[in-house]
DNA sequence: CTGAAAGCGCTAACAG
DNA sequence: CTGTTAGCGCTTTCAG
């Protein structure tokens, strides 16, 4: 009817009965009905958002970014979590899906190869953007940092700073666990520094696994002078093991993290950091996917790679 | 129809059509449509969150803990950042009502004694549950701990270590800020201790500005022995201003937080805090929204006090 | 520029 | 236990 056109502000209806009508819904205290708007439209104006930690800094960065983007344009955010599990993932997808969402941002938890996520993702047509883990040779929109390139940047700084036994608290299955241990190797490679395999030690996510992780590392011997680990919290509870010790970081092992997360800055020592500039990520999967979204043509495949960036700390610094 | 009552399980549908029509569906791979069930039975199965900001870890605990309880019921969780505003959080409200969402937890950024909230809330009848902080002389389901009591426990121990010119950085003018603040100056009170205007620094929220308020602390003289900080991010910044000055914590000057956040482990020095039980304040909240939501009788105005806890770390540790 | 007709996909209420 | 009727609140299409 002619009410609903005239409170959308359509065109083709006259300025008169357009305030006329504007005039009567606010004194009734008119609110339209999404909802019933949705069934009709086939757009809820709800994006879903699937992260392995809110409670990690460096994903509630990126919900940030992605949160500025959207609201502006009259989207909600549903957030959630998968644990760093698969098949958490998996469900959480599906809901999503079912919930009509306009559109995902998925930082995967799928380990390299396996293809649960597509599958699902795949047979419906919602528009999605990947960030942060890029699953290996899959066609699909990607906002994230190389991470190999992160694995290098961090290992030579600790090349440079005169660390020869250099050990790597690697994460979890992903992408971005194996990328940065491949730079972790090509960089030793590079040096001609010895890779030793008890040196590198695998799953670690947070701070108390970190933790753990660091006091195995420092029962070798000789045990490292230097450790390039996964994230920031990694990074986090491996100081705490080192200090526990009574060594000294950076001088007996200096540490970098990656992720440049907010606090890295009042850690017990100021933490070293690869910067993946969370909140663009956040921002520039918001923008790709609203235009995917909002476009009559579908998008060609994007991937937008940001730079990683070095932040030197004292926990690094060692000269 | 039929098929209707038999995906939904309902009671009165033969065992032998219920199989019949759920092989089918899902030959069909049929989903139901939410929206359209939505339309009808006037529930979205969604709840909005909303809090000053999804970056600061307290409240990240605290969303952790909602969803924790909402998603196995079926629900989901919109979260909206009200920026610490009163007229944002007033903005996204509307905007979280307008969606027909079934419940909203809010942690309020509105100062005490204003009322654009609830003239918001109160109109519609979505049912909703205060957390954090609970705006003073309001009838309204609360989950949160006495604030008064984290000021008195925070200054106290402060005294009890030997401090005796003591400071409050304390937090923006709501319950939470001023109920603190309550506390610390019927703490000193009661111990006979100065209450110096000059000690208690106003709006303090973040690191930075927790930064910046204890180098103005610090150039007053005397300059205070011990600091009593409205949250663990702003003791966080408070610490690493003492630290660059060269005093040392706790021995020149004490510091307290509260929130006991996740990292408040890992800094600079190990912060003691008052533990807010973050996790459980969601947890809690959800599960009395839920009664509100799915009871079919009003539920009787509840307020749900947990009560704080005092968490010793070496920031305030003397002797 | 205005309005009548039809239907989005589902469920509540009731009749067979 | 099954199926029919009606309608949730909106928008799209098309005729006045």
């Amino acid at each position: 009817m002619t009410v609903s056109k005239a409170l959308r502000s359509h065109t083709d209806i006259s300025e008169e009965t357009r305030t006329r009508v504007m005039k009567r819904a606010r004194e009734l205290d008119y609110r339209p009905n999404w909802i019933a708007r949705s069934l009709v439209t086939r757009r809820t104006y709800v994006i879903g958002l699937v992260i392995p930690d809110l409670m990690h800094s460096f994903f509630a960065e990126v919900a940030k970014g992605v949160t500025r983007k959207f609201e502006p344009l009259g989207y909600h955010i549903i957030i959630s979590n998968s644990e760093e599990s698969p098949e958490v993932e998996e469900r959480q997808l599906e809901l999503l899906i079912s919930r009509n969402v306009d559109g995902l941002i998925v930082a995967s938890a799928q380990p390299n190869g396996r293809r649960g996520l597509f599958a699902t993702l795949g047979s419906r047509k919602v528009p999605y953007v990947l960030i942060d883990r890029m699953p290996s040779g899959l066609e699909a929109h990607f906002v994230g940092v190389k991470d190999e390139e992160i694995g290098v940047l961090a290992t030579e700084h600790l090349i440079e700073q005169g660390c020869r036994r250099i050990a790597h608290l690697r994460g979890p299955a992903v992408q971005t666990g194996s990328g940065r241990l491949r730079g972790y190797r090509r960089a030793l490679a590079k040096h001609r520094l010895e890779a030793r395999p008890d040196y590198v030690i695998s799953g670690q996510t947070s701070d108390s696994t970190g933790y753990d992780a660091m006091r195995h590392l420092l029962t070798l011997s000789p045990p490292p002078d230097g450790v390039f680990c996964y994230n920031d919290p990694v990074a986090a509870g491996a100081i705490k093991a080192i200090l526990e010790s009574g060594l000294s970081v950076p001088n007996d092992i200096a540490i970098i993290g990656a992720g440049n997360v907010h606090y890295s800055d009042l850690l017990r020592v100021p933490l070293s950091t690869i910067d993946q500039s969370s909140l663009a990520i956040g921002e520039k999967a918001a923008e790709l996917l609203v235009h995917c979204i909002e476009s009559k043509t579908p998008t060609p495949i994007k991937r937008i790679l940001i730079p990683p960036r070095l932040v030197v700390r004292e926990s690094s610094r060692r000269k």
